[in-house]
DNA sequence: TTAGTGACTCCCG
DNA sequence: TCGGGAGCCACTA
């Protein structure tokens, strides 16, 4: 566990509520690192306390929802339990509930 | 120490 | 509007 996975894990539960999503540029953003959204890509891939860290919420610039560790459509799953609504494998209003 | 890899993003044609 | 290529950063072997 490195601190810039720690700082990614936190940030994400403290900003990204239920029924949100935020890009994985975004999050780098809001953790000082904006060029870092390949690390934050790869600190997702590596989240050991999935689901307590809502890794789901994270998803691609444009609405795509990217890629999952697990099994992708668990990542859909979870999403609609949080009235976040997908089609084929992009986020419905998209713009709307993205931080 | 270094090179390769990846849940990505941005720019340009 | 869309696709390809380059760049970015952290992690791992």
């Amino acid at each position: 566990m490195t601190e810039f996975q720690q700082l990614c894990y936190k940030t994400l539960k403290e900003k990204v509520p239920a029924g949100k999503v935020i890009t994985y540029g975004g999050l780098a953003k809001l953790i000082n690192h904006p060029n870092a959204y390949r690390a934050v890509g790869s600190a997702m891939n590596k989240n050991p306390f999935a689901p307590e860290v809502p890794c789901h919420r994270v998803v691609k610039s444009n609405g795509d929802l990217g890629k999952f560790a697990y099994d992708i459509s668990l990542k859909v799953k979870r999403l609609e339990e949080e009235s976040v609504l997908v089609e084929n494998g992009k986020v419905v209003d998209f713009k709307k509930i993205c931080i």
